[in-house]
RNA sequence: GGGCGCUUAGCUCAGCUGGCAAGAGCACCGCCCUUACAAGGCGGCGGUCGGGGGUUCGAGUCCCUCAGCGCCCACCA
C-alpha cells in the first residue's frame, strides 16, 4: 500500500472521527471465545454516578487504559468492561432531592407510579412534604436519574479514548449487581461468615444508619476536659476527667490501670456517681493509661469504643442513654439506685440533644460543686462517618456482619499473593487487616441499595423470630422482601402473628462493589464466561479505597471462590489542582475535564496523565498539557515527512517490520540507519520491560526521548540522503529505516496517543494500529545488522557542535561550514567515519578533518557572509 | 504511638541492579523563514542531588542518623 498523506495534517476532530470507526469496527470488542490463557481481564473501577467526572477520573483511568491497549497489541484478548456505581447514599440522597420523595419500605410497589413535574418536596433532603414511595418504585427513579449521568461519562470515557468494550456495561443497582449481591450474601450466611447481632455499634445521628470501620474518619475537635468528683466507699472524693460529662447517666464503672498504686485500694470497692448518686464499681484493665487525666476513666455504655472494650470484657451493666436520633432518651436508663434528686437532673436531661445535654449537665455539676475547677480545652481526635456531620455516637441494634477478624492471617496471605504496583501500596493494605477490631458491618438502615434478602416469621403473640431468618432460593434472586413474599407464606401475613416481616435493611454499598469481578465476569450467570475470565488479571484502583473496594473484593472472593480476585493491582495517586493542593468541593479548586480535553485534544490530556506514576500524586499542570498537545503535532508532522518520501518512492511490500516484505536482506545499508535502529531496538526492550512491570509512565518518557532525539538529529541527518543526494541504495537505506521507525514508534506511542496514532497508521497501513502487534527488538536488531549505535550518538554530537557554532554567529542552519574539525577518541572517530557524509550534508560541511584526541571537541569554521 | 512515601536546576519531575565530566520539559535569555513542523526549530543560562556520618577505588544511587513535607494505620477517658 502506497500511503496517502494529506497536506495538512491536522489533529482537528480525530477524536470523533475515530471514536466513530473504533465503534463501527468494533475494534476494542472483546471475543469471548478466546482461550483463558490469552485473556487479559480487568475490574474497571465503576465511577460513582453523581454529577460529573472529576479529573482524577481521568488520571486514572488513562493508566488503565495504557495498560489495557499495551496488552492487546502484546496479543491479549482483553476483557475491559465498564461499570456504573450507582448504589448507595449519594444517589439516594440525589433521587430524593430531585423527585421530592422518600422511600418507605413498608409502602407496597405501585407500577403506575410517575413523579409529578413540580413535587412540594423537591430541594429539601428531608421535607416532610416529600411524596413517600416503595423501595421498587425508589429504586426505579434512582435508575432514571442515573440513566442521564451514566450517558454523559460514557462519553467522555470515549472521548478521552478509553478502549473498553461498551456492550458490556453494568451497574452496581441493576439486577445482575443485585441477584450477584444477594446470592453472595445467602452463600455466606451458609457457610457461617454472615451472621447478625445484638451489639454496641458506631451510628449517625443524622443518617440513622449503622456505620462500618472502614467509612470512619477521624477529625480534630475541640473539646475539653472536665474533673468530676465522685464519691469513694469512705466519702472521700475520686476525681476523673472526661470530655463527655453529658453521660454521666450512662456510668457503669470506673476504671484503672492494675498497676495503678493510687488505685488498688478501690479495686472491687463501689463509687457513687455526682448528681445521680448511683453506685457503680471500680475495676481493673490495661487499657486504662495512668498517665491521662486523673489515670482512672469512668466508662459509659457508651461513649467512645474503649468503653464498649471495657464493657465487654469487665462485663458490665448497660444503661444507654443516647437514642438513634442523637438526643438523651426520654426513658431513664435502669435506676433502682438512684440518689435524690436524681429524678430531677434527669428531667433536665431528657430530650436534649448531646451538645444540650452537655451545657446542662456541666451547669448541674457546678451547682452540686462536683465539679473541679474549670473545663480545661482540648483537641482531640473523634470518629465521624466520613459522609457525616456530627460524631460518631454508639448504639445498641440488631445488624448483619460478615466474619473477617477470625480470617486476618488467611486475608493478609491472600494480600501477599498479589503483584501490587507500586509495591509499597501492599503495606496499606496490611496495616489495614492488622488494625481491624471488629467484623465487617454490612446492614444499612438506607433504602438505596441492595436489600438483605431476607424475611422473618412473627411470632403468634406478634415478636419477630431473628434468629430464624426466612431466606429465598437463588432462583428467584433478586428479591426486595419489602414486597417480595417468603416461599409458603401469602402477601397478606406481612407484619402479622403467626406471619412474617421483611428484613428492611440494605446492605452496604461495598457488599456490592467487592463483587465486581463478579458482576462483569458473569458469576453464575455466564458460566463459560467466568470460567475464563475470573481470576481477572488487573485491578486499577486509587489508594484510598484499598481499605474499603480492595480489601473487601479480597474478602469475597477468599470466602467464595478460595483465591484471589486478581494477579495485578495498580494503585493511582490523586490529582492536585495546579498549586499541589488536594481538591476538594468545598474549596471550589475541582478541575472538570471537558474544557481540557476540548482545549489540549485527548490525546495531550492522556499524555499529561500517562506521565503521572503509579501510585503518584500529580498536579495538574497547563505546561504538561502543552507539552503533550506539541509531541501530538510533532507525530503528525514528522510522520507526514516519513511517509511523504516513501510514497517517492514506493516500498515493496506493506510497512512494518512483522511483514514479509520489510525484512529484506541488507537492504539497511548505511551505518547510521543501522545504529538508529539499533538504539530503536534497545527502546523496544526497554518500553516492553517497563510495561510489562505496569510502569506506563516509564515507558512514554523513554518513547517521547527517542522520539525527539529521532526528529532533532536522525531527520535531519538524514534527510538529504534520502531524498537521493548518494544515489539510490543509500536512499533506500534511509526510507527501509524510517519506515521501520515510524512503524514502531507508533506503536509505542499507541496506547498513549491512541488517535494521533490511529489517523497517521491509517495513511499507510491496513487495519487498526490498536490491533497491531506489539514491536518486538528481535526484528529491528535484525534489520539493523550488528549496527553500532555510537555512530548515532557521534553524529548527533557532532551535528549539535555545528548548530551550536552557527547559532552562537547568528547565522542560518543553512550557513557553510569551510572546515569542521572533529577531535575524539579513535574508537568514536571510527564511529564517525560511518556518517561522515551525512554530517556533511545536514550541516553543510565542504570539508571535515578528523584528528585523534583524548576528550571531545568540534572547531566550525563558517564561510563568511556574502 | 506504629508504618509508608517524598526531599535532584525558579517550577514539575527522570535518573531502575553504585561508574555522571549531574539529565529532561516548562520558565527565562538569545538566534534562525532550514523544501515535516514558525500555535515551529536551534542554542544558552541555571544544581555543592534536604543536613550529618559511614561503606567503597568510586555514592544522587547502598547503610545509619537527623530534619521538613505528605499519606496510611491505631482501643485518642
Amino acid at each position: 500500500m502506497s500511503p496517502t498523506v494529506p497536506d495538512k495534517p491536522s489533529l482537528d476532530g480525530l477524536e470523533h472521527k475515530w471514536a466513530e470507526r473504533w465503534e463501527a469496527d468494533g475494534t476494542y470488542r472483546f471475543d469471548p471465545t478466546a482461550t483463558r490463557e490469552r485473556i487479559y481481564a480487568i475490574d474497571t473501577p465503576p465511577p460513582t454516578v453523581s454529577g460529573s467526572l472529576h479529573i482524577g477520573h481521568i488520571f486514572s483511568y488513562t493508566h488503565t487504559d495504557t495498560i489495557a491497549r499495551f496488552q492487546r497489541m502484546r496479543g491479549r484478548e482483553v476483557f475491559y468492561p465498564m461499570g456504573w456505581d450507582d448504589n448507595g447514599l449519594p444517589t439516594e440522597r440525589r433521587v430524593q432531592n430531585h423527585f421530592g420523595v422518600r422511600c418507605d419500605v413498608s409502602l407496597p410497589y405501585d407500577p403506575d407510579f410517575t413523579p409529578p413535574d413540580n413535587p412540594p418536596g423537591r430541594g429539601k433532603s428531608s421535607s416532610d412534604r416529600a411524596i413517600a414511595v416503595s423501595r421498587p418504585n425508589f429504586v426505579e427513579l434512582c435508575h432514571r436519574l442515573t440513566e442521564t449521568d451514566e450517558k454523559a461519562f460514557e462519553a467522555v470515557w470515549r472521548y478521552l479514548g478509553l478502549s473498553v468494550d461498551w456492550s458490556m456495561t453494568y451497574a452496581t443497582i441493576d439486577e445482575r449487581s443485585q441477584r450477584a449481591s444477594q446470592r453472595g450474601f445467602l452463600r455466606l450466611l451458609d457457610k457461617g461468615i454472615a451472621y447478625q447481632s445484638e451489639a454496641p455499634t458506631l451510628w449517625d445521628v443524622d443518617f440513622q444508619t449503622a456505620v462500618a470501620q472502614a467509612e470512619l474518619e477521624d477529625r480534630n475537635e475541640t473539646s475539653a476536659y472536665h474533673r468530676l468528683r465522685f464519691r469513694g466507699p469512705d466519702g472521700a472524693a475520686v476525681e476523673i476527667d472526661t470530655t463527655r460529662p453529658e453521660l454521666l447517666p450512662a456510668c457503669v464503672a470506673l476504671v484503672a490501670h492494675p498497676d495503678d498504686e493510687r488505685y488498688q485500694p478501690l479495686f472491687g470497692t463501689s463509687v457513687t456517681t455526682p448528681l445521680f448518686g448511683a453506685p457503680v464499681p471500680v475495676k481493673a484493665h490495661a487499657l486504662a493509661d495512668p498517665a491521662k487525666g486523673t489515670g482512672i476513666a469512668m466508662i459509659c455504655t457508651f461513649g467512645d469504643v474503649t468503653d464498649v472494650i471495657w464493657w465487654r470484657e469487665l462485663n458490665l451493666a448497660t444503661r444507654a442513654v443516647v437514642e438513634r436520633d442523637g438526643r438523651i432518651r426520654d426513658a431513664p436508663p435502669p435506676h433502682d439506685f438512684w440518689a435524690q434528686g436524681a429524678d430531677d437532673a434527669w428531667d433536665e436531661l431528657r430530650g436534649k440533644t448531646l451538645k444540650q445535654a452537655r451545657a446542662r449537665t456541666v451547669e448541674l455539676l457546678r451547682e452540686s460543686g462536683d465539679l473541679i475547677g474549670e473545663p480545661q480545652a482540648i483537641t482531640h481526635a473523634v470518629k465521624f462517618y466520613e459522609k457525616g456531620n456530627r460524631p460518631l455516637e454508639i448504639v445498641t441494634s440488631r445488624q448483619w456482619f460478615f466474619r473477617t477478624l477470625d480470617h486476618t492471617e488467611a486475608l493478609l496471605a491472600r494480600g501477599a499473593e498479589l503483584a501490587w504496583h507500586p509495591p509499597y501500596m501492599q503495606a496499606r493494605y496490611e496495616s489495614w487487616v492488622r488494625g481491624l477490631n471488629s467484623d465487617w458491618l454490612v446492614s444499612r438502615q438506607r433504602f438505596f441499595g441492595v436489600p438483605l434478602p431476607l424475611w422473618y416469621p412473627v411470632a403468634n403473640n406478634g415478636t419477630v423470630d431473628f434468629d430464624h431468618p426466612l431466606r429465598p432460593d437463588e432462583a428467584r434472586l433478586p428479591v426486595d422482601p419489602s414486597t417480595d413474599v417468603p416461599a409458603g407464606f401469602e402477601a397478606g401475613q406481612r407484619d402479622q402473628p403467626g406471619g412474617f416481616t421483611g428484613d428492611p435493611d440494605i446492605m452496604d454499598t461495598w457488599a456490592t462493589s467487592s463483587l465486581t469481578p463478579q458482576i462483569a465476569g458473569g458469576w453464575e450467570d455466564d458460566p463459560d464466561l467466568f470460567g475464563r475470565v475470573f481470576p481477572m488479571d488487573l485491578r486499577p484502583q486509587a489508594h484510598d479505597i484499598i481499605r474499603t473496594w480492595l480489601f473487601s473484593t479480597v474478602v469475597r472472593s477468599h470466602f467464595e471462590h478460595g483465591s484471589v480476585p486478581w494477579s495485578h493491582v495498580a494503585i493511582s495517586g490523586f490529582v492536585l489542582d495546579p498549586d499541589r493542593k488536594k481538591m476538594s468541593k468545598s474549596k471550589g479548586n475541582v478541575v472538570t475535564p471537558l474544557p481540557l480535553l476540548e482545549e489540549y485534544g485527548a490525546d495531550a490530556v492522556r499524555h499529561w496523565a500517562a506521565s503521572g506514576r503509579p501510585g503518584v500524586d500529580t498536579a495538574v499542570d497547563p505546561g504538561q498539557l502543552k507539552v503533550g498537545r506539541r509531541l501530538t503535532i510533532k507525530v503528525l508532522n514528522a510522520s507526514k515527512f516519513v511517509l511523504s518520501r516513501l510514497a517517492d518512492t514506493p516500498p515493496e511490500g506493506p510497512l512494518g517490520p512483522s511483514d514479509e516484505g520489510m525484512a529484506g536482506p541488507a537492504e539497511v545499508t548505511e551505518p547510521l540507519d543501522r545504529a538508529m535502529l539499533a538504539r530503536l531496538a534497545d527502546l523496544v526492550d526497554d518500553a516492553t520491560t517497563a510495561f510489562d512491570g505496569y510502569d506506563y509512565a516509564r515507558a512514554l518518557e523513554r518513547t517521547e526521548a527517542f522520539f525527539w532525539a529521532f526528529c532533532d538529529d536522525y531527520l535531519e541527518l538524514v534527510k538529504s540522503r534520502a531524498y537521493g543526494s548518494r544515489g539510490d541504495e543509500p536512499a533506500v537505506s534511509a526510507d527501509r529505516a524510517l519506515a521501520l521507525a515510524l512503524s514502531t514508534i507508533l506503536r509505542l506511542f499507541a496506547p498513549f496517543l491512541p488517535y494521533v496514532t490511529a489517523e497517521v497508521w491509517s495513511w499507510c497501513q491496513v487495519g487498526s494500529v490498536h490491533r497491531a502487534p506489539w514491536p518486538e527488538s528481535a526484528e529491528l536488531r535484525t534489520a539493523a545488522s550488528e549496527g553500532d549505535p555510537l555512530v548515532l550518538d557521534v553524529a548527533a554530537a557532532v551535528l549539535g557542535e555545528i548548530r551550536k557554532a552557527k547559532t552562537t554567529a547568528h547565522v542560518s542552519m543553512r550557513a557553510e561550514v569551510t572546515t569542521l574539525v572533529v577531535r575524539d577518541t579513535a574508537p568514536r572517530l571510527g564511529a564517525l567515519a560511518g556518517a561522515a557524509a551525512d554530517i556533511g550534508e545536514a550541516g553543510r560541511v565542504t570539508e571535515m578533518v578528523t584528528e585523534d584526541a583524548e576528550v571531545f571537541s568540534v572547531n566550525v569554521t563558517l564561510a563568511e557572509p556574502s
